[in-house]
RNA sequence: GGGCAAUUAGCUCAGUUGGUUAGAGCGUCUCGGUGACAUCGAGAAGGUCAAAGGUUCAAAUCCUUUAUUGCCCACCA
């Protein structure tokens, strides 16, 4: 064992023999849920309970960034605490093809380094190259996930592209189609003119810009002004809205005008709607329903004609006169000419308004209507109780049968849920799941086919369309289980009968609405119940700075980079701690070298328990009852006690989730009460129990560590001779009921300790320069008396020690006054720093020239001999004096300011003139000379 | 416009149903080559818990208002 720990020497190898062990596999997992109320352990259960995460699958666009390592890092942390207590355990693995971002990548790489756009190419060739790239990305991702540790069962590896997710996600279209819940429907859609695609609401981004408003007329003959930013679409406007309430306008309403528009010949009719608001713009809108959702909604309450202006490449369509084939730029300038020159155009205002854009590439989204498959979320359906995808969605939630954490996030839910309208599923893409939807070619009636396997014969032709990514995604948790092969005559064989529903899925709150609720409303439908329990959702890792991490700002971090620098324990700690459910936080080089060190520690902690003691060779098995038989010291009862307390927390902290708060207690445990105590303890306190004591407590700290950090721990685990592995130990459990009083008087003895470090510190006593320590121990005279040699030798430099029975029952002003030390000295009274503001007791330094006195609590004084150094001394009192003047000078600056005097509240003033007094007394104090008394001078004046 | 969150030490954050003296890590300062560890050890400094009001014996914590910041949703023709 190297003096540091070395992650790269072992990581890659553990990770292999883990591989090779089967146990990321639930079928070779040895089972059995350990009840902590039985403390033999182990209740051994052929039909363990499973517990079941599905991870969410990354997209196969690029490689692994630090989101997916943190999600890896919580995941992980989960499985391997359950499969420890003794579930079956599945960690199911899995990619996302991520249709039209996949398309959109390659599309660009091809661009840039052939110059060809994907018509250039055609759609053979195009997804030729996709599927290069995809198995790149693909083994990329596969080989980080590796990397972090993730124990992921690959022997059930999905992708949402192979042949059987293919199968479920026709299979699934079909169903939904039988069952009326999909149809093809003409709809306003969001239609990006670079994809060529339709894209879903949320696919939708909006990005806020400078707009002109446009104050028109369409002609002379028409009564009022309308105003719109988008003139081009104004060729299609079939009706004005105005507000019923609008008193200007109310005459109009039910008009009809046929007039002529810039050379087009409109039919208007004027209606009225809620929606419009009178103080907006002009107060009335002319209705474009072809090119706006809100217009489209009016067409369709008042029966409007529909006239499609712009086409699916972002032109004119035909039928719009001169206009036809121009951009929609070219025509609403050409529009804008002729309203001036018509004198039509009455102002143009400059406003900012929200442009909606596509998500993936940035282009202007143009509403259009087209013809899209739809996934129907307000149909009532029959296996639902007659209920639609939406009313059951959110009726699982608000029965509690699935639960957010944290809790937030399920209002967001049912927010969403609720507003939730028909889901446009077809894309006009060519990498993604084809329609399993067949035209027949000849016929001019269409005759239609829809089923999982292509009809026979040469005369079908196959819906050119794919389908939305969601559409596969959504059906992750059960594809991957086996889906529609393990679910027949509505019955769940296989895994599904055994995984199906899963027990949590974690991801990120960003697809909240994307992904989870889509997989909550596809697995009621296909399989009839909820696909997880719980929903953790995490928050975003944000740089140093506070800011998105993204490739064109450079600020993110490599998962590969940092594993490679710190470990992928320490990357996956930083990814712990610190951070809470649904709350961002912040990465940092620093803060992983943190925890690098940390890991580090662990591993000396280990290497000095091995080196220095003996492998024990039977089973050690302390628990608090059979304490008794053993020859325990108060150091030992302590730690026990204190070990004991962190499994229960530990444990109980994991089981709500707060894994940062775990990581804390363990932390603090294994630095601050084992190593810098207990293992300090250890080196000079020689007793049998001791060595079974350490190894007890370091070999279950590392199975409490291994969900965290799971390589150091399974390294030191076989490093200490243990033959089966870490990773599939039992979880330490927790023991009721111990006695609190060991530790208490343990923390008694470490607060004496740490009493006579500080005093050391403070009066710059020399490290090395051994003295006596007398205490007044009060009540707690034989415990101190018992622990002598523990106050000796835990870094106090102490060579001699005696201890006093020292009765105090009076106040520590009475104390100070009639104070006679065990020299029989009288002390000169000083103030020590803490001194100034308020007289603290505790630690409050009396001193003479050979004793340093020091007051722990009511019950304990120590008294430190011969700790003084003249030189040095003299150099801290030269030091104070300087301070004191300082601060001297600066009080009597304020309360010489009349200001003050008058507005500070009087006791305010008054505490200001006490400290100024005590200032002056302890200045004194240290120097008397420099008030010209002389010292017997200051004696008699102190009196 | 609607909603959600955050505001605690120089920085990053904990603080679980209200309860001793508000914690940790990093950073800063002082000291220390001691046989596990300098990726270390011993110690110190540093806070009006964003502001104001209210409830309570008791408030960082609950309520109200305000301010600042971030996010989500909707959306203006």
């Amino acid at each position: 064992m190297d003096k540091t720990y070395n992650p790269q020497i072992y990581e890659d190898e553990i990770y292999q023999k883990w591989e090779k062990s089967g146990f990321f596999n639930p079928d070779n997992l040895p089972c059995g849920i350990r009840n902590a109320t039985i403390q033999q352990g182990l209740l051994c259960e052929k039909n363990a309970p499973t517990y079941t995460i599905i991870f969410p699958p990354p997209n196969i666009t690029a490689k692994l960034h630090i989101g997916h390592a943190s999600v890896i890092s919580i995941e992980d942390l989960m499985i391997r605490y359950h499969r420890m207590k003794g579930y079956r355990t599945l960690w199911l693995p899995g990619t996302d093809h991520a249709a039209i971002a996949t398309q959109n990548v390659v599309e660009k790489k091809i661009f840039k380094e052939q110059g060809l756009t994907r018509h250039d190419l055609g759609k053979e060739k195009l997804l030729k190259e996709v599927w290069k790239f995809l198995k790149q990305t693909q083994a990329t991702i596969l080989h980080q996930t590796r990397k972090m540790g993730a124990s992921l069962d690959w022997s059930r590896e999905a992708f949402t592209f192979d042949d059987q997710r293919k199968k479920a996600v026709s299979q699934m279209f079909v169903d939904m189609y039988e069952a009326g819940v999909i149809y093809k429907g003409e709809r306003i859609v969001n239609w990006c003119p670079r994809c060529h695609s339709t894209l879903a609401d949320d696919e939708v981004e909006y990005k806020e810009q400078k707009a002109i408003l446009y104050f028109f007329k369409y002609n002379k003959d028409f009564p009022f002004t309308i105003a719109t930013t988008r003139p081009e679409t104004k060729l299609g406007d079939t009706a004005v809205a105005v507000n019923l309430k609008d008193e200007r306008y109310k005459k109009y309403i039910g008009k009809i005008y046929e007039i002529d528009f810039c050379g087009v010949s409109l039919k208007l009719k004027i209606i009225a709607d809620r929606e419009v608001d009178m103080n907006f713009g002009a107060g009335a809108l002319g209705v474009t329903p072809a090119h706006s959702m809100i217009d489209w909604k009016m067409a369709e309450e008042n029966d409007l004609e529909i006239k499609k202006v712009i086409n699916e490449d972002g032109n004119i369509h035909q039928g719009f006169e001169k206009y036809s084939g121009k951009t929609a730029q070219e025509a609403r300038k050409m529009i804008v000419k002729i309203l001036k020159e018509q004198n039509l155009l009455e102002k143009e205002e400059e406003i900012s308004n929200n442009l909606s854009i596509c998500y993936r590439c940035g282009t202007v989204i143009e509403p259009l209507p087209s013809k899209q498959w739809f996934v129907a979320v307000d149909k009532k359906i029959k296996k639902l109780e007659n209920k639609s995808l939406k009313e059951k969605a959110i009726e699982v939630v608000k029965k509690g049968e699935i639960k957010f954490i944290p809790e937030r996030f399920e209002k967001r839910y049912l927010d969403w849920m609720e507003n939730l309208h028909d889901w446009c599923i077809s894309r006009q893409i060519w990498f993604g799941h084809e329609i399993p939807v067949w035209y027949k070619k000849t016929q001019k009636q269409k005759e239609i086919y829809v089923g999982v396997e292509a009809p026979e014969g040469d005369n079908w032709i196959q819906d050119p369309d794919t389908l939305d990514t969601w559409f596969s995604s959504g059906m992750w948790i059960f594809s991957t289980l086996g889906w529609p092969d393990t679910f027949q005559n509505g019955k769940k064989i296989g895994d599904l009968a055994r995984f199906h529903p899963t027990q949590m899925l974690e991801t990120c709150y960003e697809i909240l609405t994307l992904w989870v609720s889509r997989m909550i409303m596809m697995s009621l439908f296909a399989v009839g119940e909820i696909p997880f329990e719980k929903v953790y959702l995490q928050g975003t890792i944000l740089d140093k700075n506070g800011k998105k991490m993204s490739k064109s700002k450079g600020n993110g971090i490599d998962p590969i980079d940092i594993i490679e620098k710190f470990g992928a324990d320490a990357v996956r700690l930083s990814m712990l701690m610190g951070s809470t459910p649904g709350n961002d936080s912040r990465m940092s080089e620093e803060k992983i070298a943190g925890y690098r060190n940390f890991v580090n520690k662990l591993w000396n902690i280990s290497r000095y328990i091995t080196h220095n003691v003996e492998r024990i060779t039977h089973n050690v098995k302390l628990n608090f009852e059979q304490n008794l038989s053993y020859k325990l010291t108060l150091a030992d009862k302590w730690i026990l006690n204190k070990f004991n307390v962190l499994i229960g927390d530990v444990t109980n902290d994991l089981e709500k989730y707060n894994f940062s708060q775990a990581g804390e207690k363990l932390r603090e445990f294994t630095w601050n009460d084992f190593a810098d105590w207990y293992l300090e303890v250890s080196k000079f306190e020689k007793n049998k129990e001791k060595n079974e004591i350490l190894i007890y407590i370091l070999e279950n700290l590392l199975k409490l560590w291994h969900p965290f950090i799971p390589f150091i721990t399974e390294t030191i685990w076989s490093e200490m001779g243990n033959k089966q592995f870490l990773m599939i130990e039992k979880w330490p459990f927790y023991a009721k009921a111990t006695e609190s009083k060991p530790s208490y008087n343990f923390e008694l003895i470490k607060e004496i300790i740490i009493a006579i470090r500080n005093a050391r510190s403070e009066n710059k006593i020399e490290p090395n320069k051994k003295i006596k320590a007398i205490i007044c121990a009060g009540k707690y005279f034989d415990l101190v008396e018992e622990n002598k040699e523990l106050i000796k030798n835990l870094k106090t430099n102490i060579n001699e020690l005696e201890t006093q029975k020292h009765k105090n029952t009076k106040t520590q002003k009475q104390k100070n006054q009639e104070f006679k030390s065990p020299l029989d000295k009288e002390p000169v009274p000083s103030l020590s720093r803490e001194g100034l503001g308020d007289f603290k007791q505790e630690n409050q330094l009396k001193h003479d020239n050979k004793m340093i006195r020091v007051v722990v609590d009511d019950d304990i004084e120590i008294y430190l001999i011969g700790a003084k150094d003249e030189e040095k001394e003299q150099m801290r009192i030269n030091k104070r004096i300087i301070e004191l003047e300082k601060l001297i000078l600066n009080l009597e600056k304020k309360l010489s300011n009349k200001e003050f005097i008058k507005k500070a509240p009087a006791n305010i003033v008054e505490k200001e003139k006490e400290k100024l007094k005590l200032c002056q007394v302890e200045l004194k104090n240290l120097n008397p000379s420099s008030f010209g008394f002389s010292e017997n001078n200051f004696k008699k004046m102190s009196k």
